[in-house]
DNA sequence: CTGAAAGCGCTAACAC
DNA sequence: GTGTTAGCGCTTTCAG
């Protein structure tokens, strides 16, 4: 019950409520003295700013969203995280919202939505052009695109063909069949972004770069659930007629087919050669060779860029790319 | 930039302002083409209500936040979309606040943060009461608590002990040495739930009821992470002289014993017989016999109640109990 | 059924 | 450095 206002505590510390709010805001134009007792003053009748009016206001919520495919991955948690640590600067909060389900998606078409009762958007691996079907509902709202890049957005991007082709080079050190384990995009499922499509090609480039081969029957599509994955490793291993490389285009995946291998007896790094993709906080513990993704670095870029376009909504469109780095441990 | 506001419909429409709120609001008293007019006129200039403005003037902000400790585990997507499924008709919007981080749950202390910008608050398997260090902080807010009994609020819990000794009488058919591998439960962490703790005590009590020891060295507790669940899952497996039960307290743990199992190359449901909690979305794949919790079914309950008391906030507290159903699949 | 007008709590521009 | 005052956009009386 926020029942007390700024005039209740004006009154009590014997000023005005402008001078409450200058103390609340950290306005410089105020005695130290004054600033004591107003606080004082807040602190006794337990007074709490109503937030909408303060938004009502000044227009602003002091608050962004954080729009996603899922949550609980490594990938996102470090994200979130990174987010979170740059925001504090700024004093502004972070909302997030995972598109779970398309009831959830469906919802969020509409611009009074709650993720868009904030200062700006940051969409994760999603494609703000392909998400409204109206491109112009969520207009004017600053935003920053993670992951894909965009003609309208400022967006943070990873070089996903280098690492592809850094993932072919390092395997192509020992020649073997070689394979690429990959996740399925669609439209209106967690990943539409690209990104996958892209390691692949840029695999594939470096494999036709060294006049080897990459047939389409060597590549296994799955989408992105456990027992996907799983499977898709099977089918992979079945394939296999002796050393194999196999290339899989994210961290999870890898552990999968990193556990298939061994219950097949099989030796990863010797038997089965693999390179990942993400070097998510479990790639270490488990000995995966993989491509590292700077995600805090990403993190904080795309919240400067975010913070700086809501300060400035008239900024020139900006783009920021980081190269994946190969991480080599014991499996490829 | 909703430069747009009510004035600007009103005028156009050539009516006054309260006209055209009582059109957004499907407020009964007005003409039907009064409010056509309205409606495209709202259409024609792209009219989008200021939802802080809306916020200020009502004092409620037609959303609910929802503070977890984790996102991504089935059991939490089939709960928030359960929520969002029953606030619909409500015409409310859910914001999830995963308490991912220390510094997430520090600023969450603060009673002025985001997620305390709702109409009202679920705690799901936090214990508000723990959660701040001034109990009195986030008072007044409408809130039910999920998993946690609660003296303060409304809840909805499940039976924990019953299915801890569901699962024991049920692993009782066949007497064997008996194990149970159990979830960390630390304050600060994001199980301080205690319904870990519940399962296994109702576990226990089954088997002293059936005049069966369950020894502490045969519990094996370790942090809610894929590597250690894993690592538990391999030191009960290495205590074992011959067939044995296994009550893993959450499907997550019970698949990680169920793969390790596998690796031994030992058969699940005869060698090692597992029962394990929650009933996931993979359970039913992965033939894991477990206790089912009803949580749609506790979400469309926590939801009604939350929107109950947001309506009549002097509501005695309310509580409401499921009972976990055991499922038998192929491995118990 | 529609209009007129007050005012929610706060901030900011302007006085002094 | 503090007070005075207007007003953000909307909803909700109260008239008519």
């Amino acid at each position: 019950m926020s029942k007390v206002t700024i005039k209740d505590v004006a009154r009590h510390a014997g000023v005005q409520p402008s001078t409450v709010s200058r103390a609340i805001n950290n306005h410089p134009h105020i005695r130290a003295t004054t600033k004591a007792r107003v606080l004082s003053s807040i602190q006794e009748l337990g007074f709490v700013p109503d937030r909408a009016a303060q938004s009502f206001r000044t227009g602003r919520t002091r608050s962004i969203s954080l729009l996603l495919p899922i949550t609980g991955t490594d990938f996102y948690d470090r994200l979130i995280n990174s987010i979170d640590e740059a925001l504090e600067a700024y004093e502004y909060d972070a909302g997030i919202f995972p598109l779970l389900s398309e009831r959830r998606l469906a919802r969020y078409q509409n611009p009074a939505a709650l993720p868009y009762h904030t200062d700006g958007l940051v969409y994760a691996s999603l494609n703000p052009e392909q998400l409204y079907h109206d491109p112009l509902t969520i207009q004017g709202l600053p935003a920053v695109v993670f992951e894909v890049p965009s003609s309208r957005y400022d967006h943070v991007t990873v070089n996903n063909e280098l690492g592809g082709s850094l993932a072919a080079r390092h395997l192509q050190r020992r020649p073997a069949t070689t394979f690429v384990i990959n996740v399925e995009e669609r439209f209106n499922t967690p990943f539409a972004s690209g990104v996958f499509r892209e390691r692949v090609r840029g695999f594939r480039a470096a494999q036709r770069d060294a006049g080897l081969d990459l047939p389409d029957t060597h590549i296994f599509t799955s989408d992105f659930t456990p027992e996907r994955a799983h499977q898709a490793a099977r089918r992979a291993l079945q394939q296999r007629t002796g050393p194999v490389n196999i290339f899989v285009t994210c961290d999870v995946f890898a552990r999968a087919l990193l556990e298939e291998v061994r219950l097949a007896g099989l030796t990863p790094g010797d038997d089965v050669r693999i390179v990942g993709f993400d070097d998510d906080r479990q790639a270490e513990a488990s000995g995966l060779t993989t491509l590292h993704q700077p995600v805090e670095e990403m993190g904080r870029t795309l919240t400067r860029l975010l913070m700086e376009r809501i300060a400035d909504p008239s900024l020139l469109e900006r783009s920021v790319q980081f190269d994946p780095v190969l991480k080599v441990r014991g499996t490829a």
